[in-house]
DNA sequence: TCCCGATGGTTACCATCCGTAAGTGGCCAC
DNA sequence: GTGGCCACTTACGGATGGTAACCATCGGGA
């Protein structure tokens, strides 16, 4: 009933299923903390390895200091990245993925493709779609 | 030097590289939309087929008549869900996934079995964090 | 006749989030 | 003593998300 699928495993079948029922309420608030605006990205970027928060700031297209800050804060508030203080002048921090942080590189790589195979197509959709109101 | 781990392969190399680089705006805009609160738990629940309006109201725990129709409206809009009105009275409307929102599914469940597998230990990251302070 | 309920929304209003721009603090080079 | 580097932090305005109430249509029942 959850999946029409057959490349789907019964595995799959209940995790689909747990997207939903209750205990997906759950499930969601980690969702929305992942799913977030800058959280995947960064995360991207960060498997390149250890990196400063200016290499992330130029690395990351787009993004501000204020929510690079708060979206590390956030990862590492989760467990998904640590933060390493050099008492050092200027100072250096540095950050990296934990295996946790790691293990999330493979999903996001899939959304992302997704996205770079079918941009094209969404963005013609949403012109239609403008064009025709 | 985008990614260490083996398992990748160039095209995935490629792919992630594409995440950042100025390309990476406009992905960003897909991402965005999809990655929101409730888009892929109404994708992953429409997975079952063709379902109205209230269906999925009643299916997705936590999200109000609003949210859903708006999330309803941007995935018409992006070609990704069907949206047909019969008109009867009481009114019918039905929403089913197109073949790019069929496509989409895939990459959910992965993103969500990952969100299933790691919630406890976020959780715990996350209360440990909140004992520091 | 009048009211009710079902369906698929829309509107008003408020809270939270996001983005921009500017400031902070310590030290060092000029 | 002025400015720069680094890693933030703060202030403020606009966008986004959430809650609750309202709306329109029609058939059916009292």
């Amino acid at each position: 009933m959850c999946l029409t699928d057959k490349e789907l495993s019964p595995v799959d079948y209940e995790h689909t299923c747990m997207i939903r029922g209750d205990g997906g309420r759950a499930l969601r608030r980690i969702l929305d903390q992942i799913c977030n605006k800058w959280t995947l990205l960064v995360v991207a970027t960060l498997d390149q390895g250890t990196l400063r928060f200016t290499d992330l700031h130029h690395q990351i297209p787009g993004i501000s200091q204020r929510m690079l800050t708060l979206t590390l804060r956030n990862l590492e508030r989760d467990g998904l990245i640590t933060r390493t203080v050099h008492a050092e002048v200027p100072p250096r921090v540095e950050y990296a993925l934990t295996a946790t942080g790691k293990s999330l590189i493979p999903p996001a790589l899939s959304l992302a493709k997704w996205a770079i195979t079918h941009a094209p197509g969404i963005e013609a959709a949403r012109e239609a779609h403008t064009q025709k109101n």
